[in-house]
DNA sequence: AATGAGAAAATCCTATAGGATTAAAGCATA
DNA sequence: TATGCTTTAATCCTATAGGATTTTCTCATT
């Protein structure tokens, strides 16, 4: 658990990771190290080689870029849907705070302001899976996400490092695309659209709405993946 | 790894896990223990309260098991539909052995045909999920099917118990329902439909055979889950 | 200079022991 | 007889040490 923390980039992706050094740098023993590390492999967050030791797994390929985004297509507009028709009380409330967290976030200067809105994101998908009542796709929704959440961290990590270092020239560019250009408000202009239309229980429009969202989306992070693909 | 078919009924739902003696018995220090237990874990197949120990999970509910086939039927028919339309020369043939190995389990007796059959089902399916071509839709079947695969393995359990022994009354009356009833032959016959469009190219054809066999399986599933619901 | 063999270092993997927490059993008292 | 407390036992959790395998570095030979 703690190890997630650690795993979202202290460690670069397809580097080796060191029980015993881990250990001393946390100041617990390599048994709950092991643990972690185990559980992360499920999630398929590290890999491990027996008798070669665990490695970080590499960030995701092209096709398992949109591998995922397909597969996002297939359950969250259905998500979205089924959350419209069962919305109560309490879920109208969650969302109502949820969005208003982004809206305070977009005041933040840039960096916070990224970082805020990525995880905003993260949590607003996640809440609607859950509020679609179906505990199977609320689990297979999140052991598919984290991996788009961690090619997202990859992408605000990078554009932190001091312009002085060594920064792909790609990334440059993919800041201007991304961030610059309102996206930031595009995406929350959007969530807006499935707040309203399932609190207003209007599950058709639901459903599309997250579509469209989707897809916009994978358009936004297409020329990222590809980038990052050629490393 | 090797806990997976420890867990696959040797503990029972809800029984609390001894680190210790499954040391013991299995003749290997604790720390692999933990680790297998730790990944498992993660599955969502055994569950850690903190300080208290593990503990195997319980069979599914009778809404995850309603969530499940939800589930079910929002991606393995778009599974096949795709399947259909990449298939290639190895995948027809990897599906052309299975078919086979579906045929040959017909001909064994009762009890062997049941665990056979089983199997069969949780290959047939898995291997479909593979040749969508789709990743992320592929692990996300894995997880979610073991599962099912331990509800039905419940199922083929209770049956082997010794009719002198206390098996519910609810028991004999399921089987009686599903194997006695030829509803082997009929997922197989099912299987041989989506096997057909797929090797076939008939993507529509593919994806409405699946709906359908998914249906039909839930209905054949619903009272066993209703009757252990009740317990 | 390049390649191969050998040795040393690092790392993983497992086992055992001790401390801490929780659950249970036994006893006393109302 | 039932309830509450204390003691005992069991179990989990962590730490440390030793054996096994892999990797790397060095050195000698072609």
């Amino acid at each position: 658990m703690v190890k997630a923390m650690v795993f979202s980039h202290e460690i670069a992706p397809g580097q080796r990771v060191n029980i015993d050094a881990l250990s001393l740098r946390l100041g617990v023993s390599q048994t709950p190290i092991r643990e972690a590390l185990a559980r992360l492999e499920s999630d398929g967050l590290i890999a491990k080689e027996p008798l070669k030791g665990y490695s970080a797994t590499n960030l995701l390929t092209l096709k398992e870029f949109g591998d995922l985004f397909r597969f996002r297509l297939l359950i969250e507009p259905w998500a979205a849907e089924q959350a419209a028709k069962h919305i109560d009380a309490q879920g109208k409330a969650a969302l109502k705070e949820e969005m208003q967290i982004a809206k305070e976030a977009l005041k933040f200067d840039d960096n916070s302001k990224i970082e805020a809105l990525t995880e905003h994101d993260a949590r607003f998908h996640s809440l609607i899976s859950h509020l679609s009542g179906n505990e199977s796709l609320h689990q297979a929704f999140e052991r598919m996400h984290c991996h788009l959440h961690l090619f997202r961290l990859f992408l605000a990590n990078q554009r932190n490092l001091v312009s002085g270092e060594e920064r792909p020239a790609f990334v440059s560019e993919l800041f201007e695309q991304y961030y610059q250009s309102g996206s930031g408000q595009l995406a929350i202009k959007q969530h807006n659209e499935i707040y309203k239309a399932i609190t207003g229980g209007d599950s058709k429009a639901a459903k599309q709405a997250m579509h469209d969202h989707i897809e916009s989306s994978l358009k936004r992070f297409s020329p990222a993946a590809e980038a990052i693909n050629d490393l």
